[in-house]
DNA sequence: CACACTATGTTTAGATA
DNA sequence: TTATCTAAACATAGTGT
């Protein structure tokens, strides 16, 4: 998408992977505030890396009912990591 | 971000706003997909607009460890429907 | 209203340090 | 590795229909 177009499929070297997986997220993470903000949307995003890292991101709000959004992904970690435990 | 630079706050028309909720709702699940398929991350979204319309995304996989993701979001979407309906 | 267009702003692949 | 650079690809604000 700059120097040179990709196509969208696995990224076979794993360094390679690991740094487009580091700029992409941030992109990500970028889109989805932006949404949120501009415009007044609810957004829960949850990213595991495949080495099973986790990264989230869930827009605040100040309606309880939306609280659950943010709740939910918070369960979801502790999910997660007790998964990872067994 | 194109004919003018834009700051990232709440936009005053709602018009405005609906069509930018589409337009960059489209972006964002386009690039969780590519993300993902780049990746081989995992990834979860969901996107409330203003007026309580959920969209969702979840890569999809084959290791059963991460159907919890997807799964986590079909149970959101029932807890949101269910919530609405009070 | 829902598209299509496109100039311009943003993201990022590959390179380099 | 981890960061910075930047040309080129991409996304999209405003406009038009």
């Amino acid at each position: 998408m700059t120097r040179r177009k990709i196509q969208i499929k696995k990224i076979d070297s794993t360094t390679a992977r690991q740094v487009t997986f580091s700029k992409r997220r941030r992109g990500l993470f970028k889109k989805a505030y932006e949404l949120s903000t501009l415009c007044d949307a609810e957004i829960g995003l949850m990213v595991f890396s495949a080495t099973g890292k986790l990264f989230e991101y869930a827009s605040s709000r100040r309606k309880p009912f939306f609280l659950s959004i943010e709740k939910y992904v918070i369960v979801h970690s502790l999910i997660v990591l007790f998964m990872h435990s067994l």
